[in-house]
DNA sequence: ATCAGAACTTGACGGCCGTCAAGAAATTCA
DNA sequence: TGAATTTCTTGACGGCCGTCAAGTTCTGAT
């Protein structure tokens, strides 16, 4: 792995100079970890900002009954870590490599230093959280006042969007997109069977999709 | 209305000495909403950070099915306004007075400015985004694997222990913690008289409740 | 204090969807 | 490639909870 790779591939240091950078790198330490595993705890504290160089990873929550909640399916260059930046703040979700990922990561009071001496890093920062957060005001209003058929059916329509394609492979086994839309694989295979017999998709073999009409869709209730 | 009253209340503004709070002091907006008004476009456009400086504000946002859902309900000193803060962001909330409010509001590019003069703004309003992105986190984990019953159990508790009292009134009429909790009024008052007919909690007039066995009150699922 | 309107409670009913189970399909690993 | 394991699909069933409705309590304005 080169190194600055890291820390290049990631926007919000995307203002920096090359000696900033440098400066940066010297402070950050590497990992690798194989896909399933969990990247939590162990070598890695709770209390540094993460920064996905390479990978997938899914970000879970454990609800009190037990049950896991997928918050977040970080890509490559997308960070996480609000618990990185103060104190106080219980981490109640863990992280899960989907394939063997790499992963950067700074310690908190590192990074409370870096975005003293360099504001445009908490200015971005800011914008990551802030993108967040609309996204998880979208998800929990979506989760708590429509139907299964309707989130399923939106997420289909957002996917293909973000993809620009009609047709496109699921990235999330169903179990997976069950806990992130908050229900279960059994009624996603249903309600994707519903959409086919409605002749809103076409399911193909692997886990692929095609959209027929996106806008009843998105009618779905 | 003292003049500083709202930037000397944040706590967004903490660090910031005497002459600086006057630099900001100049550059906000006041305004003043009576009960059950919305603060939403009009005089105030939506690329402003609002500050509440005295009064409730309740925060909704609105389903594609038209349902609305009750995201936060901010007190004097708190903020909003992650829209104010990015571009190309939609905002899809919107706020209603609870009761008589005071809000002050600085532009975003204003806001922009002040960031990258004093780096412990951006720092503070960090800290303010990662407890809000936590909460929802929460909520969203809630809302989508607990079950009414759970929610409304642990919501109880849990504005017990912020209050620190087992006696206390609820701050939202029904319809409203309904759609906080993604359910409606009836399923709330089925519950609260299950809780009550199984001696968990008792309830007085004017929505006082007051808990009588916390422990088993968290044990619902 | 009185009264109108809003908020709340309670019952009956029905549908959505979660659970359990069993068989089919797909993926992984040697 | 072939077998073992995981994932997926489909059916049957039941319970939670949302909806509608009607009666009651609460609240606030005159």
């Amino acid at each position: 792995m080169a190194e600055h790779e890291c820390v290049r591939l990631v926007p919000i240091f995307s203002e920096l100079g090359s000696e900033q950078l440098d400066t940066i790198e010297s402070i950050v330490r590497h990992h690798h970890y194989p896909a399933g595993s969990t990247l939590f705890g162990a070598d890695d504290p709770l209390d540094s900002l993460m920064i996905v160089a390479n990978g997938q990873v899914k970000v879970y929550q454990l609800a009190a009954n037990g049950r896991e909640q997928l918050l977040y399916l970080l890509q490559t260059g997308d960070i996480d870590g609000e618990a990185a930046l103060f104190e106080n703040q219980r981490r109640t979700s863990f992280g899960e490599a989907l394939v063997p990922t790499d992963v950067c990561s700074i310690r908190r009071s590192d990074f409370q230093d870096l975005m003293q001496k360099y504001p445009s890093i908490s200015i971005n920062v800011l914008n990551v959280f802030g993108k967040r957060l609309s996204q998880l005001e979208r998800q929990t209003t979506s989760t708590a006042t429509e139907s299964v058929e309707a989130r399923l059916a939106n997420y289909i329509t957002e996917t293909a969007a973000a993809l620009k394609t009609d047709t496109f492979k699921l990235p999330l086994k169903k179990k997976d997109l069950a806990t992130f839309l908050g229900t279960t694989p059994e009624s996603i295979s249903r309600k994707l069977a519903l959409f086919e017999r409605q002749g809103l998709i076409t399911q193909k073999p692997g886990k692929v999709i095609e959209i027929n009409d996106a806008d009843q869709l998105l009618l779905t209730e």
